[in-house]
DNA sequence: AAGTTATGTGACCCGAAGGTCACATGTCAA
DNA sequence: TTGACATGTGACCTTCGGGTCACATAACTT
């Protein structure tokens, strides 16, 4: 699970994914510079860690991003009271920056 | 950084840092079934993914774990209003088992 | 100064993971 | 049913990352 995060393809497609749910493989293919083949796979991983979720019709196979997993690495190293803290730092730093592109 | 919690051995480590903070490369060292430059390797991995922040005091190097990217992971894939309902699942998952092992 | 302790560096080995391809199955449409 | 489309499988290659070791530097102790 902490295996799918590790690569950034994988991260890209979370990335789609949470822009908008729903989408297929070939769908997914053409945003990516990369074979069928290499997406599959990865999507593959991804539905194993439970990150995605599938729902198939017909010959098509949705993918919908599943928020529960990232929430539990949230939680494994952030205690509720360290977690004021933390999003109130960030919070401040948003309003600060007001601009915001990570990775 | 997403590459850095891709390891158990690292996530270990965290787990040891997040129980309890400040401690050395040794220290650290006889709580895993390693040799030495292995933890290193390990800890260099996590200082370079800014989730293990680092302070030295003579020949000795303190670790301290680093709460802010784990909350960026967060803050990527879930966004205010998913985390309500996330958080409010989960909450109820640990209210009704009340025991609770992860990984 | 000398020995011990804490940490650092470079090279090396090996298994795992990313990526592609040939080939295969299942499904819609005419 | 025939062809086109969406997805699936296994083998293969190559690169990368985890782990160890020989060797090295720096600091505390007596």
């Amino acid at each position: 699970m902490f295996k799918a995060l590790a690569d950034p393809t994988r991260r890209f497609l979370l990335d789609l994914l949470f822009a908008r749910d729903g989408r297929t493989l070939t769908e997914l293919e053409s945003e990516l510079e990369m074979t069928r083949f290499g997406v599959m796979k990865h999507l593959r991983v991804l539905e194993e860690a439970g990150l995605v979720v599938v729902r198939r019709s017909g010959r098509e196979k949705h993918h919908f991003l599943n928020p529960v997993p990232i929430r539990l690495i949230h939680d494994r190293w952030i205690d509720k009271y360290t977690e004021r803290q933390v999003t109130a730092l960030l919070d401040l730093k948003n309003e600060l920056e007001k601009d915001h592109d990570r990775d």
